[in-house]
DNA sequence: CTCCTTATACGATAAGCATCGTACTACGAT
DNA sequence: ATCGTAGTACGATGCTTATCGTATAAGGAG
């Protein structure tokens, strides 16, 4: 890969507008519900989200971008993590909050389609 | 005013990533941070924003639609209240954890500024 | 009624963003 | 060295959105 080292924010550069621009979108929510409940690293190509390759890929440079996940590469899967205890101390409970509402949105909407 | 009725989403027609995206920016920010301060009736004069009257009342009809505040007429002005114990309701916490960090942001900008 | 304040409507504009396809790179396995 | 898998880069495109100015409407005060 020629990015062979991703650019992450500092904690201090974390910024509230950002994180929350993140998470306003329904795949990176989905991408964010989904590290949040295995609660370990996840390659890009677990999550099975409904567009393009490349769409996805711009869904996790918004997220690392903004704050909310971790990226590195393990050979040519690159490996996605929460960055969750840099998230609870800036933002305490928001996490939690979000990704309790869209784990409930999800289970509605599972619910909705059988 | 043409609008006399203000249309609200229902409390089940509240959309967690419309919350996220009207809450994503940083005039509306200000507005629920503010509304969450005083808590009480606010009218839009009372909030300094630094954009145009027709850009504030875009974000005022932002944030009603997504469901985060209450809007009603009273005589030429319109009051603003946050709709709290519905948000607090569908998403326990989350208002209270960004308002915070809102407050946070907003004091931290206040104090390089001086 | 007339004036002032408050807010809306409308049209325009410029920027941002989600999406795609194609071509490409990096790494591991055969 | 070749192939396959995983992901990136680079436009391009069309939709959304933040912004503005001007004209307008509604209500209260004189």
């Amino acid at each position: 890969m020629t990015g062979r080292v991703l650019e992450h924010p500092e904690v201090e550069e974390i910024r509230l507008e950002a994180v929350l621009h993140a998470l306003a979108d329904p795949m990176r929510l989905e991408v964010v519900r989904f590290l949040s409940c295995v609660d370990r690293e996840v390659a890009c190509s677990e999550i099975d989200l409904v567009v393009s390759k490349s769409t996805t890929t711009h869904h996790y440079r918004v997220l690392r971008e903004a704050g909310v996940i971790n990226q590195v590469y393990r050979g040519t899967a690159k490996m996605n993590s929460l960055r969750r205890a840099d998230l609870d101390a800036l933002f305490p409970g928001l996490l939690d909050s979000v990704v309790a509402a869209a784990v409930r949105e999800a289970e509605q909407a599972d619910q909705a389609s059988v």
